[in-house]
DNA sequence: GATTTGTTATAGTGTATATAGAACAAGAAG
DNA sequence: CTTCTTGTTCTATATACACTATAACAAATC
């Protein structure tokens, strides 16, 4: 199930997309599974055909669907497969802000790890 | 040292909000350390008055720092201090997309606590 | 053959970013 | 006290991004 906050003030198609992420690592989306339509999700969510299109072609350079033109968008994240290397370090540079930002607050390495460690729960289970 | 890369496409504002963050948990800057006045820092910079106010009062609405009206800018992070419920749920959310997309690369926790790990060494380090 | 698909193009609206200049009142410095 | 500097406030402009809207196209599907 996803939901569009319109009044967020983050992006529709970032919403989109971390949706759907989220769906596949929770296991209600699986690889092979095949996405629904740009015209038909626009549809259903009430937004753009354009801004599902760009949560799709985000979600392909993330290496986690595959868009075939005329056919339709299919998941091929491989949870099994290992980080590349390229994706480790962008992870990293988008991680440090939010690292310092808690350090500042006077967070410790035990009490980040134990804040991951929760979110990692929510995602799973929600 | 504070170094503004104008080509980046993370917004001005939020380099120099984050690269002031980093220097207080290096460090370089410390609690009761004044920074330098909002004009004076974007002439060193090279660039506008506006944007630098714009980090400042940032970074006061994170508690980080207390701005004086005609007088400047004090470092006030106490990094004794607890972190507050209200910034770790902000942190939470944020870190919730990045949990994803290490998740869904196939990362364990154990292996994104190796990250986040990384991530606090290189901040304190460099 | 008709429908649906993703793609491409153009256009419009609203918001965010960044700059610029000016004016103001209050603190600092001479 | 006078001068300078301070952060604040206001107006204005240019650019980029986000989102929507509409249209047309070629290929796959039915």
């Amino acid at each position: 199930m996803i939901i569009i906050d319109a009044e967020s003030d983050i992006p529709i198609y970032v919403q989109l997309r971390t949706q759907i992420m989220e769906s596949i690592v929770r296991g209600d989306l699986s690889t092979g599974d095949t996405l629904p339509s740009v015209r038909g999700l626009a549809g259903d969510l009430g937004i753009n055909m354009h801004t599902v299109n760009k949560s799709y072609h985000e979600l392909e350079s993330k290496g986690i669907i595959e868009i075939v033109p005329k056919k339709g968008a299919v998941i091929t994240a491989n949870k099994d497969k290992k980080i590349s290397k390229k994706r480790l370090d962008a992870l990293s540079k988008e991680l440090r802000p939010l690292v310092v930002e808690g350090l500042i607050n006077g967070m410790n390495k035990e009490e980040i790890h134990e804040l991951i460690t929760g979110v990692i729960s929510e995602v799973r289970e929600e």
